[in-house]
DNA sequence: TGTACATTGTTATTTATTTCACACTACCTG
DNA sequence: CAGGTAGTGTGAAATAAATAACAATGTACA
């Protein structure tokens, strides 16, 4: 189970967040066409991929939502969670903070950073926010793995800098600078302008 | 020119905006490693992109910035530009609206939509909101063609109804609730939490 | 001016991912 | 309790995307 596909990684965490909609309306068994037809994932993929993490069922009667969710949480997390960091509490920071927060036990926001002192030391959409200086110090003193880029663009070179140097192994890029690190740190970069402009595209072939 | 690979179009997005700072840094030309250097992408994949859209030099100087943009805004952009709106303005569509806006003028964001009355009817960061009751309406008068959707999960599935019968073309979904759409509109889906798991996941495999 | 080099354009190959096709079997129904 | 059906699991085929390999050709510089 060492070498999952990417793209299975990503539509297990949208399974499991169904699954727990499902269990918590009493739902206790779900066929891999109905998992499939609420995501716009076909049931042959479903099948494929729950085959790929080990699971399967004897029953014809659809999967154990319960024990599904099991096993994709053991994929998925870690059994101490793992503790993420905002970095720059604009809008976008603050709606990933509120969003995000108590939704899954295994994975925290730790804390937030920003430059601006007016907000640093203050508690911001349930999180303490410090000031960016002390990044380095809070990532080892919070167990920091995962930080999580809402800065201007203008700062993301130098954040990134600071959040490697610290040790942080895993970066979420949604400034609009592209970034690169080494090699044993896994970074996604997701930018809002390239997706508008990718259905703009789709819609203008549509015509 | 007509079946551009999904992966291409979004590097294209992401070419323009890096060759549109270039532009504004003064440089005229720029070498396919160059290019690759400034995201994560390899030479080739840059060359390969290049020749998918049909533009190239006869030069070993580089490609020339200017003319680049020109070819790769041809393909993304329409003439006339595209509308789109805004529909739920939290912190999420508080933030894309003012991180967009005014940054690609042949994409717009013309409107945004809340169904909070303290929000309707006011100006929100930069653009107008509307009570969503009026989506229909304005969908027509402003020519909306795109819906940015960030409003809870609960409200998902009635505001892209809402969306599809007005007539919009293109989606982009920023809530948590999985959406399926007619095959006349393009979907784009993005989950935040999703996200933030892969990157957790990949950083527990790094140990 | 001609030689070495760097860079582009493109075909072929490899790798990743999705889809097809079908064997297998629990479940239901009469 | 036999036969049809609907659902799962999975090898094989198809598709999509990335990478390698290399021919062609400006460019720089001796």
């Amino acid at each position: 189970m060492n070498k999952l596909p990417e793209k299975t990684i990503g539509r297990l965490s949208e399974y499991r967040r169904t699954l727990l909609n499902c269990l918590a309306k009493g739902k206790t068994h779900i066929y891999s066409h109905e998992l499939a037809n609420l995501h716009n994932f076909t049931a042959v993929q479903v099948r494929r991929d729950i085959m790929l993490i080990g699971y399967s069922t004897t029953l014809k009667k659809g999967y154990d939502v319960k024990a599904l969710i099991d096993v994709i949480s053991k994929i998925i997390d870690t059994d101490e969670g793992i503790n993420a960091a905002i970095i720059g509490v604009g809008n976008l920071g603050k709606a990933i903070t509120t969003y995000f927060n108590g939704k899954r036990p295994k994975l925290r926001i730790v804390a937030t950073f920003d430059n601006d002192p007016e907000k640093a030391n203050r508690v911001i959409a349930g999180v303490k926010c410090y000031p960016i200086s002390e990044i380095n110090k809070l990532v080892n003193e919070l167990d920091i793995r995962i930080g999580i880029m809402t800065v201007p663009p203008e700062n993301a070179v130098s954040v990134l800098e600071t959040l490697v140097n610290a040790g942080i192994k895993g970066i979420l890029n949604y400034t609009s600078t592209p970034l690169s690190v080494p090699q044993n740190v896994h970074l996604e970069e997701y930018d809002m302008i390239t997706s508008i402009e990718k259905v703009a595209y789709f819609v203008k072939q549509k015509k």
